[in-house]
RNA sequence: GCUCCCUUCGUCUAGUGGUCUAGGACGCUGGCCUCUCACGCCGGUAACAGGGGUUCGAGUCCCCUAGGGAGUACCA
């Protein structure tokens, strides 16, 4: 049996991490076996459903590179198809047209409610007969007594009975099909061998796997997934900040963090924490997913992506960089290469967006020292050594690190101070901040035409400095 | 309300009856390295939700309680 698996996500909004994290162990599953990732678009709610929507999707699955085998499929495609399912459930006595007033059945459910019991259709229209030409809904008619068995291969076995479950409307009055009658026609005609899905599906399995019964057909495998919570534990929300896969990359994530972040939420591999994709195919496995929800660490996100800028090719992350320089406003390619950036940068940075901001003295002439480093840095005692730097490298035609290097500790050594003494009011003269890569390399970085006129301003701001006192 | 699901450090997790005075990771924190920041290295902090059973022995099995979550739509 070839696996075949699917993402069937509404377009009702953005790609956001928890439909991102069932993709993954949704694509996962069937690359490890050899088998097919289908996408589908579940867009029979018109109201709600946008082009927009559809567009964020699947830019997020290309950014991730959760690459689909086959779709994207769209229901309202195939809504000819649906009715031609129901049309058989109706032929064959299973499903039934219902015309109850949305009055009568809210004071059906109130009046449940008051009961203390579960709100169920009391199946009023099932042997009555509803004329075709009025305004009616098509009700699936689910069997009343017995149970329906869930082998889920995350939760085990559950069990529910049918008395809990009621007719469920599987086309609309409008003629549109409803939900758990597409998802059913849907897994069933695309073949989905493994559905893995979020858990707030679980408790419609029962309804689906009794519709397929009703078609004669045998049920998927399923998976569900637990949710992800927000950091502060309650559901995860807009207001937990980035939850759109698209904004990880805007906040200069890269797509390997994300996915090795996600794919430990739930998952483990012993102590195992960097995963790469191929050796997350090789050992992840559905069964071993927890069976709670996660609250999704954004600290321990940023420290993957840290691993990742840490463990790159510099030539890769200084392409993926370049957007977030374009962002200040700066063009890289006037300046120095911006490879050699993200090299002296890759231990330095959580995230793109951050190497960008510690990166843009390579480029650009701050507009004022950063106050406290110019405070403790920029001060009387600091002239001297500037002094003596900058006729050190005025000179200088070499301007490599290793001469740089050589400078600098000549001048500390002829004043007699420690190199800390030089490099770092050095350093904020040239960075206009006290944190920077090494002295030698922020110099090369800065070029000497830059260096000298910085080291110029800073003398003019001791200057100054000492006027005032 | 009813049905279903869940519960190990703040967070992600290891743990499948004895090797658990509960391991790893993030975070926080002490130190080392050091021209700054960071990286790296060494150390510390911190958890089996509560209560009953079963068993020679329970984080691990069963029950109850509490607390979370989902569903209960002519949404998906």
């Amino acid at each position: 049996m070839t696996v075949r698996t699917r993402f069937a996500p509404s377009p009702t909004g953005y790609l956001h991490v928890g439909g991102a994290r069932t993709a993954l162990f949704s694509w996962l599953y069937a690359r490890k076996h050899g088998g097919k990732f289908v996408l589908r678009i579940e867009d029979t709610d018109l109201e709600r459903s946008t082009e927009e929507s559809v567009n964020a999707i699947l830019e997020g699955m290309t950014w991730l590179g959760l690459e689909y085998d086959e779709g994207p499929f769209y229901q309202t495609h195939r809504f000819e198809r649906y009715n031609e399912v129901i049309g058989e459930l109706m032929e064959k006595g299973l499903a039934y047209r219902c015309n109850c007033s949305r009055e009568r059945l809210d004071d059906l459910r109130e009046r449940a409610m008051k009961r203390k019991e579960k709100p169920r259709y009391d199946g009023h229209c099932k042997s009555l007969h509803v004329d075709p030409d009025e305004p009616h809904v098509i009700r699936f008619r689910n069997p009343e007594s017995g149970t329906v068995v869930v082998d889920d291969l995350i939760r085990g076995r559950v069990a529910f009975n049918n008395e809990e479950l009621d007719d469920l409307i599987i086309r609309r009055t409008d003629g549109s099909p409803t939900y758990n009658l597409t998802v059913v026609v849907d897994d069933m005609d695309m073949e989905i061998t493994h559905v893995i899905r979020g858990d707030d599906h679980l408790n419609n399995t029962p309804r689906q796997i009794n519709i397929l019964r009703a078609l004669g057909k045998k049920s998927p495998i399923y998976g569900h997934v637990p949710m992800i919570l927000g950091d502060d534990g309650a559901r995860l929300s807009k207001r937990h900040g980035a939850v759109s896969v698209m904004q990880y990359r805007e906040e200069g994530f890269l797509p390997e963090a994300l996915l090795n972040y996600l794919v430990r939420l739930g998952w483990s591999h012993g102590d195992q924490e960097i995963f790469s994709i191929d050796e997350m195919i090789e050992l992840f496995d559905i069964d071993q997913v927890n069976k709670a929800a996660s609250s999704f660490n954004t600290e321990k996100l940023l420290w993957l992506n840290q691993h990742y800028i840490k463990a790159d090719d510099p030539k890769r992350i200084a392409h993926l960089l370049s957007p977030h320089m374009g962002n200040l406003g700066i063009d890289p390619t006037e300046g120095p290469d911006l490879v050699d950036v993200a090299k002296a940068q890759q231990e330095r940075a959580k995230t793109l967006v951050e190497m960008a901001d510690i990166s843009a003295f390579c480029y650009l002439d701050f507009e004022a020292f950063d106050e406290k480093a110019a405070k403790k840095h920029l001060r009387p005692a600091a002239r001297e050594p500037l002094e003596k730097m900058r006729e050190a490298l005025e000179g200088l035609q070499d301007w490599t690190p290793e001469a740089l290097h050589e400078r600098v500790q000549q001048v500390s050594e002829t004043l007699e101070v420690k190199m800390g003494k030089v490099a770092q009011p050095l350093r904020v003269a040239i960075v206009g901040r006290a944190a920077s890569p090494g002295i030698d390399v922020t110099l090369q970085l800065v070029g000497k035409e830059a260096t000298l006129r910085r080291i110029d301003m800073a003398l003019e701001f001791i200057r100054q400095r000492e006027a005032q006192a």
